[in-house]
DNA sequence: ACAAGTATCTCGGTTATTCAAGTATCTCGA
DNA sequence: TCGAGATACTTGAATAACCGAGATACTTGT
């Protein structure tokens, strides 16, 4: 094996681990706050993209409408989210995050970690940020074209 | 803003779509095989490090060891993973990833992916496939020493 | 105004997961 | 060596999550 593909296998198996990790960390935070997988998801798609409608939640988790509704009951509910109707159109609902219940519930949370990947990029020169950024985007281009916003 | 901290807030930005979109793929794939989340993570972790206990499996997943008994019984059912005594601690059980059965029904499933990020990677130089395996390395680092193998 | 399309919710049935208890094996000190 | 305690997995009942199909409400285009 040349020393080029051992290098692209390294990167995918850490990836592979780094993934993984992620998710157990999820889930692992979700437990402390007595919540599931889909409902830490949830969060995290709502602060990355901001009001987003039960529908496109729901084509980004891969769950049912149904669900869907589940889990924004139970996040409405405890107060991480709050439920409107779109004023442009009256079918939708626009599902947002109420960020000072974030703050105080979620955010100690993962303050631990957001400390280490800064730690982790303070690291690093722009150029490999740049790189390391760019290498991000176009793998999630790889990904489905699932438009949002 | 500076433009250092406009950098780094884009990468995380794009990490966590990234991380989402897997997620997503992961759960299409899943349920195209007809197994749930839980049982595609299973494969990846296993494929990953070679057999592991169920709980060594279930400290990967955080899922109980109740739980972990019932993803091994519906993948040993299906035929993709194989249930062995460890012949060193007879309480423990080896669980060991079938690769024929893998081959054959997981491996297509993600072969355009795996075609994908062979191309991400194509296109750049071996200093930035060096760059972005360390930035995993040093990530996955951070999360919790979780010693496997 | 009407038909078709879209967005969300409801609800019954299925599946997944947890929790607590049970069995088997191993470890280690008296 | 023997027994207490720890460890590893499984079982079964209860809980929770999830899906799927249909119902409701609104919008769009003709």
């Amino acid at each position: 094996m040349s020393t080029r593909e051992e290098l692209a296998a390294e990167l995918q198996e850490r990836m592979v681990r780094f993934i993984a990790d992620v998710i157990l960390f999820n889930h692992a935070v979700s437990a402390k706050v007595g919540l599931g997988g889909s409902d830490s998801q949830f969060m995290t798609l709502l602060q990355s993209y901001g009001p987003l409608t039960p529908r496109q939640l729901s084509e980004h988790t891969g769950l049912t409408s149904g669900t869907v509704t589940g889990v924004i009951d139970r996040l409405e509910g405890i107060g991480l989210i709050t439920r409107e109707p779109d004023p442009n159109d009256r079918r939708k609902v626009l599902v947002t995050p109420s960020s000072e219940a974030i703050q105080e519930k979620l955010a100690p949370l993962y303050a631990e970690q957001g400390r280490r990947m800064h730690e982790v990029l303070a690291g690093r020169s722009d150029a490999d940020l740049r790189v390391i950024s760019d290498f991000f985007r176009d793998s999630i281009a790889n990904q489905q074209p699932l438009d949002i916003a």
